[in-house]
DNA sequence: CCAATATACTTTAGACTTCAAATATTGACA
DNA sequence: TGTCAATATTTGAAGTCTAAAGTATATTGG
């Protein structure tokens, strides 16, 4: 299991928050507080449905295919990059920080499904791509890959997903903004 | 930022899926690769908002506690079972094998947050829990931690937020299922 | 009773992740 | 031109996580 979807629980059953004794107006307080505690269900839920999924698909790329999450999200970026990418460009696409992909390249190279090649352009950069071995691989990961997501989704209507698919593009821009 | 968003665009920008030449009923066979983008897109969308809160309460917790997810996950756990717990109930609570409980403990065994006691009942059995300090402790960062998500959905409205509650509530009875 | 099995926990090895520091190269500007 | 800040990458330390193996204790069935 997942160690994030601890933290689903761990709060979602933490004791309600206590109220303040309810002076004036006591409506709007106590809609102040049902947000609260409507935002905190939200974010445990998002949490606790994301684990599951992503257990499970942890689980069968490790069952199936002998490999870990991250190794197929490297060579799904390289996938739609025919010519490769910079290991710097590939940390920004992947989201991750550039010493995490030296670790990831590292391996997938080890096992040849990737390489590094100079940069002709600048001697400080690397181009690395996938090998033939590596697209021959990941074609059959990304079907199998699709094919889980999409029973594990069987159970919900086409309108809760579509709904769910509207609320959550808005909740990512919301989130985006609060970047900074 | 988290390595599961990576994830999220590693597939999000996958190719579309090549359909076959729509021999008979191309209706069906159209609704049913929309339908797989739905799921996968879904997916996708989850996973990346999942992610960009994640990455924010880590930070948050990191620069105001001097702590970390997993920590808070567990103290929120012990925080509402005043008895304490074995070791084996808090792993099963929180989702994560029992080596990772073990670990995390012995860390806030360490800062005096938390104790094993043994258990009378059974010696191969500990019980743990949250020492006074650790209540205290606990107490501060779960309340800056509600401000944090309230805060994060600040910009959603409450329509939204129980449309998505609802939808995510329904996910998880889904997924569960599917847990075999 | 006692042997087999199950349970509670820890340990170990391997992978992923971040942050910060180190190395090498580039580019800009005085 | 020479220097200095920015950029591209790797390395190292620390934390989190899993799976599998190991230790100790409990339970159960003959």
């Amino acid at each position: 299991m997942s160690a994030r979807a601890a933290r689903v629980q761990a709060v979602e059953a933490r004791p309600p928050v206590v109220r303040p004794p309810e002076r004036r107006p006591p409506d709007l307080e106590t809609r102040l507080t049902d947000d609260h505690h409507e935002s905190l269900r939200l974010w445990l839920r998002l949490l606790t449905c994301s684990n599951l999924i992503q257990v499970r698909v942890r689980k069968a790329m490790a069952a199936q295919f002998k490999t870990t999450l991250p190794r197929f999200d490297l060579m799904a970026q390289l996938e739609r990059a025919p010519d490769g990418l910079q290991m710097g460009e590939l940390s920004r696409r992947m989201l991750v920080t550039g010493g995490n992909v030296t670790g990831i390249a590292d391996q997938l190279e080890h096992t040849g499904l990737v390489v590094r090649a100079a940069d002709p352009k600048d001697r400080r950069a690397y181009r690395i791509k996938l090998t033939r071995a590596g697209r021959q691989v990941f074609a059959q990961m990304a079907i199998e890959h699709e094919r889980w997501i999409v029973a594990m989704f069987e159970g919900m209507s086409a309108r809760d997903k579509r709904a769910m698919n509207q609320l959550l593009s808005r909740l990512r821009v919301i989130l985006r903004q609060g970047e900074e």
